[in-house]
DNA sequence: CATGATACAATCAAAAACATTCAATTGTCA
DNA sequence: TGACAATTGAATGTTTTTGATTGTATCATG
C-alpha cells in the first residue's frame, strides 16, 4: 500500500470506478489516514474534474456535462422507426461498406446496426452517427467533410462530394422526405439532394430507401433520383398498403417492417 | 542489482509500469541506495517525460505514447482549460474562419465561441463540435471528412486533408499532446498530426496552440510542426511558468489564461 | 421545524518530503 | 599517476503533507 498522495488518489479512483460511490469513513480506514486526508484527496481529485464530491464521501463523475439530446425530438414514431431500422440492418452483411444519408428513419438504421456491431463500414454525413455509434468497436464510420446544417444535424454540399468521390459502397441507405412514383425521391434541401445523389452514384450494389408511412406519395422540392434506380423500399405497415395501391417500376420491390417482431 | 543509474531507472520504470506508483522511501530501500538518490532518478525520468512525478514518488505518465481514453481525460482540470477556451476564444473576431482540430483543450475553445456567438466559420475535425455549436446561429460550421476514431472523437487521415485543401483560414487553434522546445509540437497519432498539418498549411493568419501544463516539455510520436511556425501559445498558470524557462523562439509570444477572472 | 449527529471548513503545529549546497567517492582519460 | 567529470550522500533550510482542534454547515429524524 503507497503512503504517498498519488498512491491513494489511485486506489480511490479505482475504487470508485468499480463501485461506483465511495465514503470518507471507509476509506480513511482502508487507507490508514485520517478522514481529513481523505477529503483533501478528494477535493483534489474533483477540482481536476475526476470524481465529483458529495456529502461523506464522492461519486463517479457523470458522463459529459452536457449530453446530446437531439433524440428526442427525431424520434416520432419510435417504434415504427426502429422495426425499419431493425430491417434494414439485417440486410447489410459483414464486410459490406454502406452509405447512409441523412434523416430519422436512417438513423435508426446507423442505431440497429450499431447494436448488433458487425464489422462493416459506414459512410454517413448523419452528425448523430457519432454518438449512435459509440459502443460499436467493429463498426468503421467514415464521414463525409462539408457545411454542418443544424436542422437535419449533417453535413452537405460540394465538400461532401468531394469524399464521397473518392469511396465506392456496395450498399445505400436512403432516407427521404418524399417518395412518389412520379417525382421520385424529393427533399426539402437542395444541398442534401445533391449529397443523395453523389452517395447513390458511387454505390454498386443495392440502393435501399426507407421511407415512413407520411413520406409516401409526398413531394418535396428537390429529387435526388427517380425511382428506377431504387432497389429496395422499406416502409411500415400503414406505408405498405399505400405503396400497394401506386404504380411503382417493376424492379422495385417493397419490404414491410412489422413493429411485432 | 544494477549499481549504475541507467540500471535503476529501469528498474523503477519497470515498478512504475507494474503498480502504477512508486514512493521514494521504498525504492531506497530496494534498491540500498539514499532517498536523495531515488529523487534524482526520478527527476530526471520525469524530465524525459517518461514518469509523473508527485510528492513521495510518482506515477504512470499517462499522456505520453498511449492514445488517450477520452472520456477519462476530456474533463481533467476544467476550469483550467475553460480560462485557455475563453482566452483563446476573444482572439478571435467576427468573420474570421478558423482552423480548429481536436482535442479537449480545442474543444473548450469551441465552447466558449458557442457562448459568444460570433459570426464566424469554424472548420474542424472534432465530432463534439456539433452538440456544442448547437445553439449557435451565428456560427458557421465546417466538418472535415474522413475516418472516425472513437477515441479522440475526431475524423482524421486523407479524406479530411481533400477537404482542408480546399479551405483557407485566416486563424488556425491547434490542440497537442506535447509542445517541446527541441521537438515542436507533438501527437501521439500519426493522422491526427497528418490533419493538424494540413489545417496549418491552409492557415494564412495566426496559429494559436493551446496547451494546458501537462503537456508542456512533454515529447509524444508523431511530430506535426515547430515551434517556429508558432505565433501564441495559450497556456494555464503552471503551463506559463515551465514555459518562461524554456528556451523558445523570439516570434512565439506566450499568453497565460487565468482561471480568476 | 427543531435537534442531535455527522460532515465540513479553517487554522495551526508536527512530521515528512523536498531543494540546495557542498564534500567524498568513483571511474575515465590523458 | 594526476586531472577531470559523474555520481553519491550528508547537512541545511524550505515546502508540502498530515492530523488535531475549533467552530460552522448540512443531513436525517422525530
Amino acid at each position: 500500500m503507497s503512503t504517498i498522495p498519488a498512491g491513494r488518489q489511485q486506489h480511490i479512483l479505482l475504487r470508485i470506478r468499480r463501485e461506483g460511490t465511495v465514503t470518507v469513513s471507509d476509506l480513511a480506514l482502508e487507507l490508514e489516514v485520517s478522514e481529513l486526508t481523505i477529503r483533501r484527496d478528494l477535493d483534489q481529485l474533483a477540482s481536476r474534474g475526476l470524481v465529483e464530491r458529495t456529502h461523506g464521501g464522492a461519486t463517479e463523475r457523470r458522463t459529459l456535462a452536457v449530453e446530446p439530446d437531439y433524440p428526442q425530438k427525431a424520434q416520432e414514431y419510435p417504434t415504427e422507426k426502429a422495426a425499419i431500422g431493425s430491417r434494414v440492418a439485417s440486410m447489410i452483411e459483414e464486410g459490406d461498406t454502406v452509405y447512409i444519408n441523412s434523416g430519422s428513419s436512417t438513423l435508426a438504421v446507423i442505431q440497429a446496426l450499431a447494436t448488433e456491431d458487425k464489422a462493416i463500414t459506414i459512410v454517413t454525413n448523419n452528425a448523430d452517427a457519432f454518438w449512435a455509434c459509440k459502443e460499436s468497436e467493429n463498426i468503421r464510420l467514415i464521414f463525409c467533410g462539408g457545411v454542418y446544417r443544424q436542422r437535419s444535424h449533417s453535413v452537405s454540399g460540394s465538400l461532401s462530394a468531394l469524399v464521397i468521390n473518392q469511396i465506392n459502397a456496395n450498399k445505400a441507405v436512403i432516407g427521404v422526405d418524399g417518395f412518389s412514383p412520379s417525382a421520385g425521391l424529393t427533399t426539402p434541401i437542395l444541398e442534401e439532394a445533391e449529397t443523395t445523389r453523389a452517395m447513390i452514384e458511387q454505390t454498386v450494389g443495392a440502393v435501399i430507401v426507407v421511407a415512413a408511412a407520411n413520406k409516401i406519395g409526398v413531394v418535396s422540392n428537390y429529387r435526388t433520383i427517380g425511382l428506377e434506380e431504387v432497389d429496395v423500399l422499406v416502409t411500415d405497415q400503414e406505408g405498405g398498403d399505400i405503396v400497394s395501391q401506386m404504380e411503382i417500376p417493376a424492379g422495385l420491390s417493397i419490404l414491410v417492417a412489422t413493429t411485432t417482431q
